[in-house]
DNA sequence: TTTTTTACTTGCAATTTGCAAGTATTTTAT
DNA sequence: ATAAAATACTTGCAAATTGCAAGTAAAAAA
């Protein structure tokens, strides 16, 4: 059997990079932790702050400073939950939304590219193993699960 | 066409997670970083300084650090480059081999029970369209390849 | 031989990190 | 109804990680 985490290695290693280069893409100074935060808050829905630290496997306390820094740069806002002033609701603002999609197509451009050296039945196979993977892992209770959590 | 960004998304932050688990299995305090660098130097011929930073992606400086530490922790070795003196050749020390190996043993445990959830064909597939998937970004040459390089 | 390039190291100064300890609100006893 | 416990988040550190600028030493080019 070849090994598997080898290649998981390389992929990751791939796409990370890949990350790296889009979140500074258009003029604003983004880290790659606050382009994952500002994807985060654009997929969920009315997200707290402890989702997304959660979700993103960061520690509470980094993340809440994350987010005050995001907030100063005007591309997140922050509303009390009226239902519990204890929570942080999430979400972008209109510059945040702008950024957050101009590194999404980005992203998206470059992964085309990457699809593009491959035929029409291997990009529906690789899609299909990919959301397969993301199932298996999903499943699995042991692994691929927030480090502390 | 579903979002290929979102997939990857998922898949790497799973994967990342789990790197992180691994890492710090066996009672040594090793970082990330940290791992990722003994993975390397594993991996490769004899490799020195530049070729680890540069595979990683990492500052050439900070590097020299994190190598430092490795050192003290009696995980890594370096011999000067007796065709090159300017060179260092990095190693594994004995330590440093089994650390390497016993997150490596980890990693694929965690993966296989990963794959156990698929059925052969699955597998298969799967590891082929990851296979293809590391072509095609080696190919692009746009796209996933270290930052500043 | 001098100059330039290359491989690496150190000096900062800035950023990022997480634990401990805080505040404020809500939930759970009693 | 009130005290105690839990939850959501914030701030104070102090440590670790980062990268640029400037260094050393060796090799290659001029």
């Amino acid at each position: 059997m070849e090994n598997l985490r080898e290649m998981f290695q390389v992929m990751t290693r791939r796409f990370g990079f890949l990350n790296k280069n889009c979140c500074s893409t258009g003029g604003y100074d983004i880290s790659l932790v606050q382009s994952h935060i500002l994807y985060e808050i654009d997929k969920q829905h009315k997200p707290s702050m402890q989702q997304i630290a959660e979700t993103l496997g960061t520690d509470i306390t980094t993340f809440s400073r994350q987010v005050q820094s995001l907030i100063k740069m005007n591309l997140v806002k922050k509303n009390t939950d009226p239902d519990d002033k204890r929570v942080s609701i999430l979400s972008l603002t209109t510059e945040g939304v702008y950024i957050a999609e101009s590194i999404d197509q980005q992203m998206n451009a470059y992964l085309n590219e990457v699809f593009s050296h491959m035929n029409e039945f291997e990009r529906e196979t690789v899609v299909r193993s990919i959301k397969l993977l993301n199932e298996s892992m999903a499943k699995s209770s042991k692994c691929c699960t927030t480090p502390l959590g």
